[in-house]
DNA sequence: TCAAAATCGGAAAACGATTTACATCAAGTC
DNA sequence: GACTTGATGTAAATCGTTTTCCGATTTTGA
C-alpha cells in the first residue's frame, strides 16, 4: 500500500492564498491575523487534513514533548501501576514516553540513555521494579536534562525520588489492628536487607509503642516475599507456645500463603487470628476472606513523577527531594472490622 | 543547571577541517573516503563528544526508527510481559517505543493515533491486555503505516495478528493429564463468551476424542477467571455423585481457588486428584503443590510482532496472517508427573 | 600514452516547521 | 497634513542532518 504523503504547512499556505508564517501562526493560535484570514487557513488546513509534523516543529524548538522511562524490570509485579501513573500525566499534558527496559544492566541502560539523549527526550524517569532501595546515578551524564526516580533513591545527585511510605503504611496496619483487639501482633516479613521490610518492621513498632502495647521479638519472622515463605512463617508463629492473635504480612503473597497455612491449622479468620496483608495485589479481594491490605500507591507515585518531571521541564527548576506517598489501608474481612 | 548544548556535525567539520558532508559520510559508514581523513574526522567527533540529533536526522530522512505501541490495559497480568518482547525486539535494532494507554477508549485511542502519525513513527503495535478477542479497524486510518496486533485479532483490515494457541494448549494439557492416568477430567473455565474459553474447552474435548475418552458434560463449568470462582466450582465438581480425577483450570487463579477447595475437602494434590493449570503465572510456582500448567507465550508473542513489525518496516511489505503462538507445558507437582 | 572510470571531497539544496525583522496600511492624534 | 501607533502579513533565516550533484584528482585498461 502506498503511503499517502501529508500536506505541509506550505500547501496549507498555497491554498489559503497566504504565507508559511501566517499559517503557523493560526495554527499556534498566536495573535496579530485577522479572524477573516483565520478562518480561511483554518479552511483549508482541514480541507488538506494538515496535522503539523511534529519531527520538524521539534527540530526548531528543540523541545519534543517527550519522557524516557527506563526501568529495570519491566515485567515487575509493581511496575506497570507506576507507569500508568506516569502515562497518564504524561499524556494529559500532551507528551508521549518512550518505553525502555534495562534488565538492570548499566551497559543497556547507558545505551538506552543514549539513544533517549540522541532523540532529545525532555526529560527521564528511572523506574526500579524492586522494592525501595538506594541506587546510583544514572548510567550516562545527563547534561542537566531533568530526571525523576521512583520507587528508589539516590543521595549522589540533587534529584527528586518517589517512594511510598512504607514505615507510615506499616503504622496504619498496625493501630487497625490494635483498633480491632488484637494485642499479640505476629509479623511475617520480606528480607532483612530490604529497606521496605526494615521501614514496615519500624512502622509496626512504633506503633505499639504509641498504643503502649509490648513488641514481642519472638513474633517476627524474616523471610521471602512469597506464598511458599508466608506459608512456612504462619506455621512457624502458630506453633508457638503463646502464638499471635493477628499476623501482620509484609506482602500479599506472603498473606496468601500465611492464609493456607491457618485454613489447615483450622484457624478461623478474623476470629481466631486477623490477617493482614501489604501491597493490594488484585488477587487480594479474592482470597476467603476478603484480604485487608495496606495499598501501594503506585498509580499516584506515578502521576507525582510524571507532574514533578513535566513542571521541572517546563518551569526549568528541579526541586531534588525525596517524597513518601501515603499508603492508604484497604479494609476488606480479614480482621473482622466493619466495612464502612 | 545550565544545559549544555551539544557539538553539531558543523563543528567537527570545523576542527576536522572538512566539510559537514564529509562528516556526514564517515559516520554513515559511506564509501568514498579515505582512511585519512575518516580517521581525522573520527578523532574530531571523539573528541567533542559527537553525537548526531536523531529528530535532524529523522526530518531528512523521514524514518524515525521508533514504533508506536497502544494497549488497552496497560495494567493487565499479560501486558508487561507482552510488552516486554516487542522492546526486547525493538531495541536490538535500535527501535524505541512510544508507550500508550487507551483503556479501551476508542477517544483515546484515536488521540494517541493522532500524535504517533505526527511524531511520524514507522509502525505501530495495538495491543490488547484482555483474553484474546476479535476488535475492529484502528480508530484512525494509518494511511498505510505498518500496524500488528498482538492478543486480538481483526478480519476487518489485511493485518498481522498475534494471539496464542489456546486450543493447542488445551490438547497439550489433557493430554499431560491422560498420560498420568487420569480418565475423568473435570475442566473450570472463564466466562463462555470469551474465545480463549472456547477454544481452551475444544482443546480438552479434541484431546479426549483423540485418546477415545468419553468426555463428560456434566464435569464442565463455566465461570469467571479468578480465584473464588475456582475455589466455588471445585466444590461443586467435587461433590459430584462421580467426581473428577483430574482438574482442568483454565487459569492459574482459577487453579489456585481449586486447590484451596481440595485442601478444604481433605483431597490430597495429585494424589486424588491432578490438578493442572493455564497461563503460568508467577505465583504458580509458589502454590502447594507447585502447580503444573500451560504456559501463555507472552514473550516471544510480543517479539514475534515486533520483529514481524520490523521487517514490514525494512522491507515494505506487509504479510496479514493470524498467528497462534504455541503454549508449552510447564510440569511442576500437581498432576504427579515425574520431573524431567 | 591517452581516454575512461573510479575515488575523494565540497557546495548547496532539501526536510517542514518557527521566528525575527520588516513592509504595508489604516486609524488616531495634535 | 505630518506623525505616531497598532494591526496584518511576508521574506528569509534557522534548526542539524542527509543527499545530490559536480569538479578535481587518481587509477585503470588497452
Amino acid at each position: 500500500m502506498k503511503r499517502s504523503t501529508s500536506a505541509t504547512i506550505h500547501d496549507v499556505a498555497q491554498l489559503a492564498g497566504v504565507s508559511p508564517a501566517t499559517v503557523s501562526k493560526v495554527m499556534n493560535h498566536a495573535p496579530h491575523v485577522s479572524d477573516e484570514t483565520r478562518a480561511r487557513v483554518q479552511a483549508a488546513a482541514q480541507k488538506l487534513n494538515f496535522r503539523p509534523n511534529r519531527i520538524a516543529r521539534s527540530l526548531k524548538m528543540s523541545r519534543t514533548a517527550t519522557l524516557g522511562l527506563i526501568t529495570d524490570d519491566l515485567e515487575g509485579v509493581f511496575t506497570m501501576s507506576m507507569m500508568r501513573g506516569v502515562e497518564d500525566a504524561a499524556s494529559e499534558q500532551g507528551f508521549s514516553v518512550f518505553l525502555c527496559n534495562s534488565y538492570g544492566d548499566m551497559a543497556r541502560e547507558r545505551a538506552h540513555l543514549e539513544v533517549l539523549l540522541d532523540k532529545k527526550v525532555d526529560g527521564i524517569i528511572l523506574l526500579s521494579g524492586y522494592r525501595v532501595r538506594q541506587r546510583g546515578a544514572p548510567a550516562l551524564p545527563l547534561g542537566g536534562l531533568p530526571v525523576v526516580y521512583i520507587y528508589q533513591y539516590t543521595h549522589d545527585m540533587p534529584v527528586p525520588c518517589i517512594i511510598p511510605d512504607d514505615f507510615g503504611g506499616a503504622v496504619t496496619g498496625t493501630r487497625h489492628l490494635l483498633l480491632v483487639g488484637r494485642r499479640r501482633i505476629g509479623v511475617i516479613n520480606g528480607p532483612a536487607h530490604y529497606e521496605a521490610a526494615q521501614q514496615r518492621l519500624a512502622g509496626v513498632q512504633h506503633a505499639l509503642q504509641e498504643a503502649g502495647v509490648p513488641f514481642d521479638h519472638a513474633l517476627v519472622r524474616m523471610g521471602k516475599w512469597y506464598e511458599t515463605s508466608g506459608y512456612a512463617l504462619a506455621h512457624e508463629l502458630m506453633a508457638l507456645p503463646n502464638p499471635p492473635d493477628a499476623l501482620f504480612c509484609m506482602s500479599d503473597s506472603i498473606a496468601s500463603g500465611a492464609l493456607s497455612a491457618l485454613h489447615e491449622l483450622g484457624i478461623r479468620v478474623p476470629e481466631d487470628v486477623a490477617l493482614i496483608g501489604f501491597d493490594n495485589r488484585n488477587f487480594a479481594a479474592h482470597q476467603r476472606p476478603p484480604l485487608t491490605t495496606i495499598a501501594l500507591p503506585l498509580v499516584e507515585m506515578g502521576r507525582l513523577a510524571g507532574n514533578l518531571l513535566l513542571t521541572a521541564i517546563s518551569e526549568g527548576t528541579e526541586s531534588a527531594e525525596l517524597q513518601r506517598v501515603p499508603c492508604p489501608l484497604i479494609v476488606r474481612q480479614s480482621c473482622g472490622a466493619e466495612l464502612a
